[in-house]
DNA sequence: TTGCTCCTCACGTCACGTGAGGTGGC
DNA sequence: TTGCTCCTCACGTCACGTGAGGTGGC
């Protein structure tokens, strides 16, 4: 019989480790002295260790463990079928980290540029998938006519009783600052159930943007995208998808629908408007 | 000013993580109303919210990012500095992950052929660093000669009082299955400080090892290297180094030196022997 | 007025590590 | 006999998430 110190020394863990499996039922010991509670191990135990110190070392976790090593069934089979499936996970692991050394390199750029901290006012986000009723269309210019679209598109979606809990937004197919002529799509988000409404579709999600938020009128759109390019471009970034324009404050007529109160403004003064770029992470280096 | 939800909508953050930076003295709301507790929010604080999430997506604590914002001098030059360092740390983690997925396709490999989970008996190992007083001889067989060598090094090793509390163990240069003429080393683990002894050295760590622990008497060394090589062979794995035999658990004259009570054994049949078989992980698939 | 938003506790997470304070074993 | 080993609490970790139970705001 060993001695939990003895146990711990030849299988390479924590005494503090022995405890704690022992506590989770993962590994208990061949004997426990009533008087004293010494734990003795008989040397076998350190096959059964050794399962455990093995699959800790490739990310199992305790209960996945437990579970695996109480499994019925033919051992070597539903281990290695657990091994491939942790090993699929730690692909992801590893797919996740990859991207955050791109982030990485993406602020790093963005950091020599931007004021005050180098990163403050430009945002990384992460697209995520979304279901929305959209129309397209190009207008003379921007104003009355976005205005219209939207306000269309709003009593719609409110008589399919599909609107989501999310700001509508403006997706530019030609950059704001083409002044005359732009195509652009108007995007109100639904819940994600409903598919009845002709012009629902889905956005998919996946990529990055890089997104700014002003407070006040349109009037300084123009200003702060032409800014966001000029940074993107000097941190050797590119845009990788059409300019959204952001929705999260803003005037309504609601005539024939009706809008939660924190989506509303009263003033310009009080609109709250987020720009987004998206943009391809940089290759790893 | 922004209520707490509106706050946590725009910048795609939790409420309750908004709570947490306050109370971490990260990012302080505007205003908080004395009667009710409500926190709000300037639109302005958005840029400093954006500086978190971020940092945050690359990995940075809480802790850090407090760091790094309150740190003195160019915020652009040590934000830059400190996610030069992040990387480097994702970095380390990658290849900290990349093993991890090597590891696995080593014990996927193993667990087809070993009983009873497919990974009992067989120990993945990291090899450390270690310093050791080693002495070569080929000896004519294994034996009295082997034992001679050992109690002349742990004399040495007590003269010098610099004796590790670790088990000593045998290098095989050549296979213990040659009956005649091996090249062995014999090393006692010594204290990291020394280095008056001349036959002093570091043998150092970083590589992996497949180890199994064996009960009783030395016979059974040449059976179990044995079956060891023939598992990593159908596992299309090969011996990257040669064997070493470890001795938690042994007899010792102990005439001109004394060994901890936990190392000592009085019949064979209570020692306690490693088997240790470097090994290089297999290439990342 | 009625939901909706917000508030403050309090607890859980994960696999142990770090003491504190005390006893058993060779 | 004296260290050495072992024991059992109790608390900390990290960045929030998950309620419970209650109140403010439009």
């Amino acid at each position: 019989m060993l001695r939990i110190g003895d146990m711990a020394r030849l299988a390479g863990v924590s005494i503090k480790a022995l405890r704690f499996y022992d506590e989770q039922g993962l590994l208990r010991p061949a004997h426990v002295d009533p008087q004293t509670g010494y734990r003795y191990y008989a040397a076998e135990q350190a096959e059964a260790l050794a399962d455990i110190t093995n699959l800790r070392a490739i990310d199992f976790s305790i209960q996945e463990i437990a579970e695996l090593l109480q499994a019925p069934g033919p051992k070597p089979d539903i281990v290695a079928a657990a091994i491939a499936r942790k090993k699929d996970e730690l692909r992801r692991a590893q797919i996740a980290l990859d991207e955050k050394i791109r982030i990485a390199d993406l602020l790093a750029a963005i950091t020599a540029d931007v004021q005050p901290s180098g990163l403050s006012a430009l945002r990384l986000t992460v697209l995520e998938d979304q279901h929305v009723y959209a129309q397209t269309k190009t207008v003379a210019s921007l104003g009355d006519e976005v205005t219209a679209m939207f306000e269309a598109a709003e009593t719609i979606a409110a008589e399919a009783n599909a609107r989501a809990d999310a700001p509508p937004f403006l997706i530019f197919h030609d950059p704001p600052t083409q002044r005359r002529n732009l195509k652009v799509e108007v995007c109100i988000p639904l819940t994600e159930t409903d598919d009845q409404l002709a012009a629902a579709k889905r956005i998919a999600g996946g990529g990055h943007g890089i997104s700014a938020v002003y407070q006040g009128g349109y009037a300084t759109t123009n200003d702060l995208y032409r800014q966001m390019t000029a940074w993107l471009e000097r941190a050797g970034l590119s845009a990788d998808g059409p300019l959204r324009e952001i929705y999260h404050r803003f005037g309504a007529g609601q005539e024939d629908y009706s809008l939660p109160q924190k989506m509303l403004a009263r003033w310009p003064a009080e609109y709250l408007t987020e720009l987004l770029i998206p943009v391809s992470l940089p290759r790893s280096t």
